[in-house]
DNA sequence: GTCACTTTGCCATGCACGTTGTACTTTACC
DNA sequence: GGTAAAGTACAACGTGCATGGCAAAGTGAC
């Protein structure tokens, strides 16, 4: 086996933790190295710098999740799709209950470091993780406008709804996934926002 | 007049655009002085140490703005409103388009850090900032429930999903205001948010 | 088993930062 | 104008951190 891509692996995995943890700046070389089980030298033969290992995490977390999660809308919202509430229900509950809590307080401290994140770095995020995924909102809600199973709207608005109305709440109340709402709560916020989007764009 | 209040005013203000451009690590105290005009020294002697300036920073910050945010609201919503539609868009225009760029960054930081910021201060700040507001806004939506001009429905629900619809869009695009958006597109955004509302809450 | 390549441990350097002590200066007020 | 409170300049201490060099040890491919 490779080596050089197993180190490479638990150092992008050890470095996501602790930058979603600890933000950019409080995080240091050391704590990734112990981490990633990884000796600091060892990193600085990957990449060459702290920064350029936070663009890294932050890529590769970004296209992880987003596949993920697009792929989970194309289960719940491809192929038939006899009862819309419902598998908007279900893509809502998928989407607004965030598996995997490293990536998303990561997103966190990227929000907080905009300021300090090289433009393109940012944009080549935003292109292959949220945008990704609002792109992927977009195509199935106008699939389902073209099928006169929602009312004509500009599809893009009405992905911003759809996720801010079924996500939103959780998100901002619960910090990025950071202080857990419990089970039930995220399940009315979600069937409530369905509710609304479903009043707002019913045919 | 008492120095002392103005020099706690100076490293408030100081405090506040240094956290809220830096983040609590990276901010420095000595960055933090010269942006107040004021030494080092006075900073250790009116606070602690830097947890303890950061907490008041973000106590008073969510206070003052809470304060313009609510009084805003309550001259767009309160009293005499003959056309609902345009009062809530007046309203959404102001929320998603704030006004003091220090303290949205400065929530930026604050959601970064939740993992940090001690649960009792942290709890405060919701309690005087975004809480206060929600609450507000709820009180609003209550009375036009009651008033039979929106139908009746959880305000508490209501409220977020207001606030959501018509600031969400920009907040979460623009990084709480950290990259503008053109007014342009802010006020066609908040239209269709207003819009989206009104389908879903119409008596 | 040898070899090229990686990894590791350890040391070193230089810097930035939080925090404190001290001795001097400013300033509001009598 | 004198006095007490508040502010400042400056130096110092200890620490933690990013980063680099180097020689020794490990490891997969032949």
């Amino acid at each position: 086996m490779p080596r050089l891509a197993d180190k490479r692996r638990a150092i992008l995995r050890g470095a996501l933790t602790v930058f979603a943890r600890e933000g950019y700046t409080r995080a240091s070389i050391d704590q990734i190295a112990r981490e990633a089980g990884v000796s600091t030298r060892t990193i600085y033969n990957h990449v060459a710098d702290k920064s350029a290992l936070f663009e890294t995490v932050i890529q590769e977390s970004a296209a992880r999740v987003a596949e993920a999660q697009v792929e989970a809308m194309d289960r719940h919202l491809g192929g038939a799709v006899p009862d819309l509430r419902e598998a908007l229900v279900a893509f809502a509950r998928d989407h607004a209950r965030p598996t995997d809590a490293d990536h998303f307080a990561l997103v966190r401290q990227i929000q907080a470091e905009v300021g300090h994140i090289p433009e393109a770095a940012l944009d080549s995020w935003q292109d292959t993780g949220p945008r990704r995924v609002q792109r992927a909102v977009e195509a199935h809600l106008a699939r389902f406008m073209a099928e006169g199973r929602l009312r004509t709207a500009d599809p893009h608005r009405a992905a911003r709804h759809l996720v801010l109305l079924a996500a939103g709440e959780v998100t901002s109340r619960s910090f990025h996934g950071a202080l857990p709402l419990p089970a039930k709560e995220v399940d009315a916020i979600v069937e409530d926002g369905v509710e609304v989007f479903l009043r707002a764009y019913a045919p």
